[in-house]
DNA sequence: GCCCATAACTTAATCGATTAAGTTAAAATT
DNA sequence: AATTTTAACTTAATCGATTAAGTTATGGGC
């Protein structure tokens, strides 16, 4: 169909080395005359030769690209990460592609396997709670690749995170120096190691401010169905601790949901209760911008993950690097 | 690297072939023996043997792979998007490569050009404004291709768009019918011909309720730094026109920006004006529960372009097909 | 005992590129 | 004039798979 350099070769009666060595631009170090090379440039431009790069990349043994696994491309939080690792891979010659993991892990090892089949050079991967098998055969085969947002602590992996844990203590911190007595956590999918830390920053400020630790100030909702499960573990809270005078929102999206709950109850987020949220959304300085937010770095850990990955491939070898990005605090009153 | 037939086939003292045969199921119709079969099916299995995929597209011509390009896939709208495409290319067998053009047409071409190399078997584009050159050349090479949320009106292609005119003609109807007597309609990028055809919605929407095209009531702000050219153009629009009672967005992002300023300005959404907007996005429940919406069918969009896309692939032949899905139309008063 | 069918393979070409290792004819050197 | 160099190519192997077209060896039929 398309036209190949064997076709152009034939048309121009050379063989098809010397067409490769024009276009590579090597015509000049392989001594092929000036008359020839202009012959084939000019072909070559005008039938708008393009190269098989799936050939190239069998003889290479490199496809420059980049396999992405996210839990939902869906999400503005990915969306937003995978934005970022287009355009770094991107400008060092990569493209990517992705897959969606819709947090299944075992969608989530045939997706590896496919983008592997399809002989990517490197993954960046968002794992999901239960991949930990899939990983550790990457680590065996010693295929390049870096987690991100997510990892596993008794793995020794690339990764880029954010200080989960340090976000969520400040936060606290400064809900408590506000002078919230009774602040409540609201969190989900604490199966995964994130999350928890998430939790312990939150514990870490109360209890370095001497405050007890409220089990009824812990809500946490499953992941499924988080809109109506967040209801009603609101209605409870407020019952059980009318007087809760805090949040911390582990998320955006619980955040969102639980600003659609004060709304719709005329809580006033601004006198009654004080808010915080790890890392935020567009809306939300409309909503409540009293909220202060622990923003994560989108732009770092794409960046760096590509350079990282990239690094890995590059050089077979490296040691493996974790590294943890600060998170840019944003404190409201 | 990793093990190739071939390298099976050395292993077992066997040829290629056989080894294909087997792995390809075809043992029994190409009369391998039942002991050489399982042999081979037992070594692969062991050996975790996966075919590269590079050298059977080259071979076959296909590489099952479709390529995404879109202006920015950290846009929520067409994050959504390749979520379903996802989806539902993978239960057709292919994956998808994405490329985001930031919206300017070079750099589209330069994507189109690279995933075309990479033998992506089809594209779905969602075309910036002044592709169309670029557009024109993959009709020329009868290269398989989609355009989605966008379009050339002059160019015959596939495509799949929602009711944009039918959409804001519904919305802008809507406030009239609410009693509202002067409509603002806020647009951007009015080079892209949706965009036009949503201004004609609201037009239309006048002229059948004998209502005066207000030139003072038409709010055009450029893409790029959006937010503060809002401002401004609403400054000076609440100047000129003090009056103003309702508001019909052509996109999900001006609403919000919108919201912004009728919060900062203490502006009654409720009372004083009546709002409505092309597609929505999940803040606008709370921000502005009495905003009417004309929901773009994400779904919808996603799953079409993958059929009308694989048909294409499949049979090269077919004629272009151009689906117009209705939206969702949300009305609140 | 001869011929043919069939089981059970193997050889070699192919996809579209790259590249090490030739080849040939003309020019330069001795 | 004989030998070496060099310019300007070409041949053929290779990447990892597929597949059309052979090739054996064995068994059955007559």
């Amino acid at each position: 169909m398309s036209l190949s350099l064997k076709s152009i070769a034939k048309a121009l009666n050379v063989s098809r080395t010397t067409v490769s060595w024009v276009l590579a631009g090597k015509g000049d170090e392989k001594k092929i005359s000036l008359a020839t090379q202009e012959r084939v440039l000019e072909y070559a431009k005008k039938a708008n030769y393009q190269p098989n790069l799936l050939a190239k990349s069998l003889i290479s043994g490199e496809s420059k690209t980049i396999g992405l696994v996210v839990p939902s491309i869906g999400d503005e939080f990915y969306a937003q990460i995978a934005r970022v690792i287009e355009l770094k891979a991107e400008s060092c010659g990569f493209t990517l592609t992705f897959c969606s993991s819709e947090a299944d892990s075992e969608r989530e090892a045939k997706m590896i396997q496919m983008l592997k089949s399809k002989m990517v050079d490197g993954l960046i991967i968002a794992p999901t709670k239960h991949s930990k098998r899939e990983i550790e055969s990457l680590i065996n085969e010693s295929f390049p690749f870096v987690l991100i947002d997510r990892f596993f602590p008794e793995l020794d992996t690339n990764y880029v995170l954010v200080d989960n844990e340090g976000g969520c203590y400040q936060l606290t911190k400064h809900l408590l120096a506000l002078g919230r007595k009774k602040v409540a956590f609201v969190t989900t999918d604490t199966n995964l190691v994130v999350m928890g830390l998430r939790y312990n920053g939150y514990k870490k400020a109360l209890s370095d401010t001497k405050n007890r630790l409220n089990s009824n100030l812990y809500i946490e909702v499953k992941r499924s169905d988080y809109e109506k499960e967040l209801i009603k573990a609101f209605d409870r809270l407020f019952h059980e601790v009318p007087d809760v005078d805090g949040f911390c929102f582990a998320t955006h999206y619980l955040a969102l949901e639980g600003l659609r709950y004060f709304y719709a109850h005329h809580i006033n987020i601004t006198k009654r209760i004080s808010l915080a949220c790890f890392h935020g959304s567009p809306s939300f300085s409309i909503l409540a911008p009293n909220m202060s937010l622990a923003i994560q770095p989108i732009e770092g850990i794409g960046e760096e993950a590509v350079n990282v990955l990239i690094q890995n491939i590059e050089k077979k070898k490296t040691e493996n690097r974790q590294i943890v990005l600060p998170v840019k605090m944003c404190f409201h009153s």
